[in-house]
DNA sequence: CTGAAAGCGCTTACAG
DNA sequence: CTGAAAGCGCTTACAG
């Protein structure tokens, strides 16, 4: 690494674009425009500069364009500290979100929940990011209303109570709680057994909650069926609420809402399968349906995120000028596989 | 929120320094050391200042102050993107990564490792961080050569082969391998089953891997302990692994590098108990073993991060001049209950 | 203890 | 199709 060229023990200080400028003998503003394409550029000065570009390895420096440009390129992520649904499903999510936001050139800059609705508000007052998406919202969730205030773009992954007017997209789980109930009434089961989220989960208020119960009751008491809903807290207690479930009736119908690994641990243990020995339908990832020869389809957390940065970039772009209606992914049913095709919900 | 004040229809622009200094009526520059406490600021000012921070809501131009100040206030993390080590795993490093980042007031950017090598030249070049934390490092790896030539630190969580003037800080995993082993033989066992990483792991050139291996080695060359290694690669083969071992001896000793919760399941299933039934040690997270009884004590990955991030900032704040020697975390053990007391590894 | 001013490295009207 | 220059909002010598 050393550095000939101008004979003096010139330290390597990284380039300005006013160095590529001088290097391919045009002016700065003619660099800027070449790496925006905001204006028409002749082939011949576009190669100049690009190759000034590459021979000075020139990285233009972040904080400068978002001082001039009014943009940062960055998103902003906030993430739940202990996630209810998961790290998996977390990092699902996050890795789609910031795969997204590379195919753009945007980064993507992590604020944790706990923050609250100071975060929202700290990120966009230090323009630190073009717009924030917001992961596991509550069904009551102060910083709704502080995202209505923000001049910037906010998406909420999960829809709250009061959604009037904000941007949020997410798995359509009032669907999913209809079409899964509505599939065991279809098989012929007149009592159906759910196992929905945690305690803890539900008392914490998230958002899928109530919208999966909701859909549920619907087409429960639409289709006559009675439903017995199983809370369990951990592990063990999936395992004791599944052993009683398989005692309770000949093939048994069950809905997972959640607890999919362990459910789906404990029929094997048993030697139960789904599909002969009993009825099993749920929301699952599919690392978590695949091992055990079942089914998942589209969509998956990915599918969500992938929608959430389409939306980011659409209003980001101006594409999307009014916006914020909300929008759903359909949601997604794990079933006994061969016997049935998996498909997705509208 | 109407404005009144200046009689018109003024939008409300974000404020910046200039109008909290015309508030407080003071200079810019005071403003500045305000916030910075970088040079003596008479009580009556500071207050003077502050409310008029707090009138405005002022929140600095993160852009300008990195053109200005020259630092970002900002880490960057480069993640795996299919985590080996688990989704969990990862997220409790990155966890308290953001937390110890926030407690220093500075911002987290997350970049994944698939931009390898390029990826930190981005971060760096475009001066969208001061100091880079890298996970997941391969025994060989490109990144560290890239490190070495960059004008910021990067610290990594893991030790490469040649860590020659490398910042590196992780579990002391060739302790753990070695001191594992031993145990066992203390113990009074000739022979010792290992559940290693997944073929697809080993193959991928993860650092702690082969550090792991060489400890173990070690030791039982040392204590005339025979070795059988398995590298289950799912579920299914860590439960035919397990049976195997618990059918191959009166009590057998087992170490687990990985597969912890797979192990714990199979051992609840069959009814058998580690510390009666079968010695069990290994590398587990606290929720891990928690659940079956066992202990597993300090230092998990937050302890880890903490420790990489008081490093971060050591050098940030030239605390640590010559830095670049790297330091171990100590390995952690899980053990029987109640039977042993676990302890940490120097 | 405080202020006036230069300058960080870009982008974008304005002009040609 | 291209250039000269103002200005984005801070920080930090320099001066007092």
């Amino acid at each position: 690494m050393t550095d000939g060229a101008d004979g003096g023990a010139t330290v390597a200080k990284t380039p300005t674009s006013a160095d590529v400028a001088r290097e391919a003998g045009v002016s700065q503003s003619t660099v800027s425009y070449v790496m925006s394409g905001k204006r028409p550029i002749s082939p011949e000065t576009r190669r100049r500069v690009q190759d000034a570009i590459d021979r000075l390895t020139y990285e233009p420096h972040a904080g400068a364009r978002a001082l001039a440009g009014h943009r940062t390129s960055t998103i902003a992520v906030v993430v739940p500290v202990n996630p209810e649904s998961g790290a998996q499903r977390l990092m699902m999510f996050v890795e789609e979100i910031l795969l997204a936001a590379r195919r753009r050139d945007h980064d993507v800059l992590l604020v944790t929940a706990d923050e609250g609705p100071a975060g929202l508000r700290r990120v966009a007052g230090r323009s630190l990011c073009d717009a924030v998406v917001v992961m596991e919202v509550g069904t009551r969730d102060d910083r709704v209303d502080v995202a209505r205030g923000l001049p910037l773009p906010v998406v909420f992954i999960g829809i709250p109570d009061d959604a009037a007017g904000l941007d949020c997209l997410d798995f359509d789980f009032e669907a999913a709680g209809r079409l899964l109930v509505a599939e065991l009434a279809g098989l012929g089961h007149r009592t159906v057994d759910v196992l929905g989220w945690r305690p803890a989960v539900a008392a914490q208020g998230i958002n899928y909650v109530p919208r999966f119960e909701r859909g549920a009751r619907a087409a429960a008491e639409e289709r006559d069926v009675e439903l017995r809903w199983h809370r369990p807290s951990g592990e063990p207690d999936v395992r004791r609420v599944v052993d009683g479930v398989l005692a309770s009736g000949d093939v048994p119908g069950l809905v997972l809402a959640a607890a999919v690994p362990e459910t789906l641990r404990v029929l094997a243990d048993r030697g139960r399968l789904p599909g002969r020995d009993i009825d099993v339908v749920g929301l699952a990832l599919d690392a978590e349906a695949e091992p055990y020869g079942l089914t998942a389809t589209s969509p998956q957390p990915r599918d969500v995120s992938r929608r959430v940065m389409e939306r980011v970039f659409a209003l980001l772009d101006g594409a999307a000028p009014r916006g914020r209606e909300h929008e759903l992914v359909p949601a997604v049913l794990v079933r006994r596989a061969s016997t049935h095709s998996a498909r997705a919900v509208g």
